[in-house]
RNA sequence: GUGGGUGUAGCUCAGUUGGUUAGAGCGCCGGUUUGUGGUACCGGAUGUCGUGGGUUCAAGUCCCAUCUCCCACCCCA
């Protein structure tokens, strides 16, 4: 049998998906926190689904029988690339039983067929939250957006985060106002600004055609950034009018506003956040990592207005982010900044005597799990000396050892060497002990 | 999809201008230690040298192809 890695396919090892399962607890925990209900969506939509207007052009990762009989059909099936869209169908789908504005999280694996590299993988998690209501939704949740990101990675051991925000509409406004058609190209070089350079953009920018006049201001524009309200006035500063530049610096002045009371440095208005996704129609979010902001977002997303107008009428705009758990998981892992205290969920071995003392054993196992205490017996009646050197390399902090012939049990801390006298329907570990904790470092 | 790199033990790697039976460290297993680990010492196991072809008396080493993984571009979590 081939083994080996596949390519964007992470596998981790299990003191690694300890790690990760905590942090997905965690972001559970603050999703519940801010009101939002869980749901899950199938892995699969229909290529009509996934490929639909306003959608990405990820690759799709297409699904198919083996032995598909012939005439059989393409049934057209694809793994999903992202969570929004899968969400935007089952609200449209749901639409008559959910209650509105509906507020949802949503944890699960995505499929992408693009070439991995660092931070970027073809199997991942990504942690979503996105609020959806009924022809109209409040930029307040916009503002919200913000304050969730900040809890929740204020939460995990990932070190400062900086949220960026901008609003589409704001360069979408300076962008008509200065003659451009087709903007969204404009706001994919912009959005390039931190990696290539003013230079190299202002190229690009000449070879979409814009006058260098032009280019200048949405250079400038693009410069701008500021914590509060200041960047609205910087942008007036400008010089340019249009009607769909001053609704976006209503809705940015708006989200600053609202966030004002954030610690400073958290969240950051930066005028060339464009985001590549072109369904995003309104406020933009796009986290860093302060340590690693060549990693790329860790968190992101924004607000659209169209994209859940799935096979009807009505329209059901939305604002949601996304974190990119697996991302923070490959670079914590790569510099192994964050572990597991221990690669088991056991807290306790119970040492195996002999043969006729199993059952002695059992019955203590059973006393410590009817606590909450994870425990395991040893499996053969080896040399203590074994035992514990088992217990030490899976950093199992306990070992129990049952008493013989009505003598006391003990139970040995083995980072310590600590030996004392206990009971199995008493003994309790220190709580930090109780389960795998994960360290920073 | 485009470009660059890479591949030898579980891991990190060495292997001379092609030349006997392919090595080291770590890890693993056993022992010193007749049930209480970590240190130390002694001993042991482990390879289709990524794969397929070719050149040669001889290939881990040279040539061709192919695959894999890594890095960058595109785009994104």
């Amino acid at each position: 049998m081939k083994t080996g890695p596949l390519s964007g396919f992470p596998e981790w090892l299990p003191e690694q998906r300890i790690v990760e399962q905590a942090l997905l607890d965690t972001l559970r925990r603050q999703f519940e926190l801010f009101g939002f209900a869980p749901i899950e969506t199938r892995a699969v939509e229909p290529l009509e689904v996934l490929t639909q207007k306003g959608a990405t052009d990820k690759e799709i990762y297409v699904l198919s029988r083996l032995h598909a009989d012939e005439g059989e059909g393409d049934k057209g099936l694809g793994l999903h690339f992202d969570l929004t869209v899968p969400f935007a169908r089952y609200v449209a789908q749901h639409r008559g039983k959910l209650a509105f504005p509906f507020k949802r999280y949503q944890i699960q694996k995505v499929w992408r067929g693009e070439r991995p590299q660092k931070g970027r993988y073809r199997e991942f998690y990504q942690a979503d939250i996105d609020v959806i209501g009924q022809e109209t939704l409040s930029i307040q949740h916009d503002a919200d957006m913000v304050r969730v990101l900040h809890s929740v990675m204020g939460a995990l051991p990932v070190g400062a985060v900086t949220i960026h925000i901008n609003n589409r509409k704001v360069l979408e406004g300076i962008y008509r106002a200065l003659g451009v058609e087709d903007v969204v190209p404009v706001l994919r070089t912009v959005d390039k600004l931190d990696k290539i350079g003013p230079e190299k953009v202002r190229e690009e920018l000449a070879e979409l055609g814009l006058a260098p006049g032009a280019i200048d201001t949405v250079l400038a524009a693009g410069e701008i950034r500021g914590a509060d309200e200041g960047v609205v006035e910087a942008i007036r500063a400008l010089g340019v009018s249009h009607p769909i530049l001053d609704e976006g610096l209503d809705e940015l002045g708006f989200v600053l506003r609202a966030c004002a009371d954030l610690p400073a440095g958290s969240v950051v208005a930066d005028l060339h956040i464009a985001r590549g996704l072109d369904y995003y129609t309104g406020t933009v979010y796009e986290g860093l990592l302060d340590d690693e902001p060549g990693l790329g977002a860790v968190c992101s997303g924004g607000r659209y207005d169209n994209l859940a107008a799935m096979g009807g009428k009505a329209k059901l705009p939305g604002v949601g982010v996304s974190i990119g758990i697996s991302r923070l998981l490959g670079q914590a892992f790569a510099q192994d900044s964050l572990v597991a205290s221990r690669q088991t969920p056991t807290c306790v071995l119970v040492a195996l005597d002999n043969d006729e003392r199993r059952a002695a054993a059992q019955v203590a196992a059973s006393a410590l799990r009817a606590r909450g205490i994870a425990c395991e017996v040893f499996d053969r009646p080896q040399k203590y000396g074994k035992q514990i050197k088992y217990a030490d390399s899976k950093g199992i902090p306990f070992v129990w050892f049952c008493g013989d012939a009505g003598a006391a049990d003990t139970v040995k801390d083995i980072r310590s060497g600590e030996q004392v006298e206990a009971t199995a329907d008493t003994w309790q570990p220190p709580a930090e002990d109780l389960h795998p904790r994960v360290l920073r470092r």
